[in-house]
DNA sequence: AAAGAGTTTTGCATTATTGCAAAGGATGGC
DNA sequence: GCCATCCTTTGCAATAATGCAAAACTCTTT
């Protein structure tokens, strides 16, 4: 004689309703077979389960001490469950994905890092390239980019906002004449893009402090701000890039404060295809996390 | 089509066995109802969670995180039954217990709550007395003794070693003159039992200190670690007892160290009792945790 | 190569469980 | 006090699950 599992999961529902009537709503059963199954199940046990009256079937002392365990046991069905149908089988094969280089950098490889361990048998490839990517020609399966496509038969999917300061290395700081307004900008080396290299308008950040005269410039924000820690001068920086930036400080956070978004963009006809879903889906949550923790951290 | 709580029980079995046939086995039911039961599971999942061969059922990597949840399942349904048919019931009525007075003062009182806690309906009586128990004239239903009892219809179960020194109060060695050797202690007060009344030679402590003369006695360890708190003297302590005398430090440990051990004695015939012999189990279990527990503390 | 043993799978009869309906009881509203 | 509503329990028919037996297959031993 032994327990049966099944009565378990009846036994929760008629303790969180406590009645016969309500538990067979829930689990869509006759309340006449939650009734003998309750009485089976305090029959195997040699207990009762519940303080029966027409007020309602109450816990007894011992049913408060299976509901521990039963519960117990819910959470672990629910986990077998949710580990089966979420995920028939892990990804395989080369996903190649485009990227600007803020991203590429400072994002995707931890992002990839973690999709990666989960899917032994997946190949990704990040490429890194201060360019529009044209998927219908195939570069890249998806991109992450910051202006939505506007043309072309693709899919868009806004991943997360993020922000971008005035940022200097402290040494630069120390040296430096004040720099307390923006007008003050004018007296200090200026660290930025290339721009007749600015392949997103989106990118254009200097523009918005008046277009002032870059003197060092890199068409790669990696190089922009390897400059800015060498303290070569004043630029933009993406707030999820500064804790990989120690000695970095924004500055003028008050005054000049840029918001922009990641979207990803793929091929229209891929949405049929399961592994290219859940690796846009893993890659989205990846991202919006990472940002999430690195601006929290800066 | 939701899980059925059941098949996931057959899983495990035929994931142990490797077989249909080996699982009904275990199970007691018929091979073919185990296949119908694995194929509903398979279905009701949508993945295969074994490769069929004529050599056996060898897990997929889908049966294979399956088996994780599912032995987590079997974990809870086992805490269920057993925290029902264990104890159908909590334990009624009154129990008195004998015991030497270190016993009653430093241990008894916490043990007893707990068990007390598990049973609301227990009366624990815990009578100290500087004597042996007469359990044939049942006198108390148990004792907890520091020697084994050689005569009587008696049961005896030893509960556990546990160490005593020599002791004193910070207060009062910080006055005294210098107490580094046995020899010393003649220039010092002696705290002890009252000769006369040491009911069980096992507790003539000072007798393998050379019997020293006692200026200060009682028949209550009780008393005696009342007396060494308030700088008394010096004498034989539990190490059990020093959790709770903050101050007393113990002394010559390496020249004076002694070990004694608690013994659990029973009427011969309670042993047929169920409610006695799950009470003499948790006192035991009780007991042996909370020597070692602060033992450890001192 | 053949025979024996063991396993899995399938068809069918048997058994167990469930749904349905009715009866009885309790509660709340009028 | 009466009526309506809801709940629980029980009897019975319907449905589902199981055991049994047989067939097919594989492996091992002779």
């Amino acid at each position: 004689m032994s327990l049966n599992w099944n009565d378990m999961r009846v036994f929760l529902a008629v303790a969180r309703t406590e009645s016969l009537s309500g538990a067979g709503r829930v689990l869509q059963v006759d309340p006449a077979t939650v009734g003998r199954r309750i009485g089976r199940l305090e029959q195997t046990l040699g207990t009762p389960l519940f303080a029966k009256s027409p007020q309602g079937y109450a816990l007894t002392d011992a049913g408060q001490r299976l509901q521990t365990h039963a519960e117990r046991a819910e959470q672990a069905m629910q986990g077998a469950q949710d580990a089966l149908t979420g995920t028939t089988a892990t990804l395989a094969g080369q996903i190649r994905i485009g990227a600007p280089d803020g991203v590429a950098n400072f994002l995707l490889p931890q992002v990839c890092a973690a999709i990666g361990a989960e899917n032994p048998d997946l190949d990704i490839q990040i490429v890194a390239l201060p360019r529009v990517f044209n998927l219908s020609r195939r570069e890249a399966d998806m991109a992450v980019t910051v202006s939505p496509p506007t043309a072309g038969r693709l899919t868009v999917q806004k991943i997360t906002d993020y922000r971008l300061h005035l940022a200097a290395a402290d040494s630069y700081l120390a040296q430096s004449s004040t720099l307390t307004s923006r007008a003050d900008l004018g007296a200090h080396r200026i660290i930025g893009y290339i721009p007749d290299m600015i392949f997103d308008k989106e990118l254009d950040y200097l523009s918005e402090l008046g277009a002032p005269r870059v003197t060092l410039a890199s068409n790669s924000v990696s190089v922009q701000l390897n400059a800015i820690r060498q303290g070569a001068g004043v630029g933009i920086v993406h707030d999820f890039s500064l804790p990989a930036a120690p000695g970095v400080t924004r500055i003028l956070t008050d005054q000049i404060s840029l918001t922009r978004s990641f979207y990803l963009v793929r091929h229209a006809d891929d949405r049929r295809l399961d592994r290219l879903n859940r690796f846009a889906t893993a890659l989205i949550a990846g991202l919006r996390q990472e940002v999430a923790r690195l601006e929290s951290l800066a």
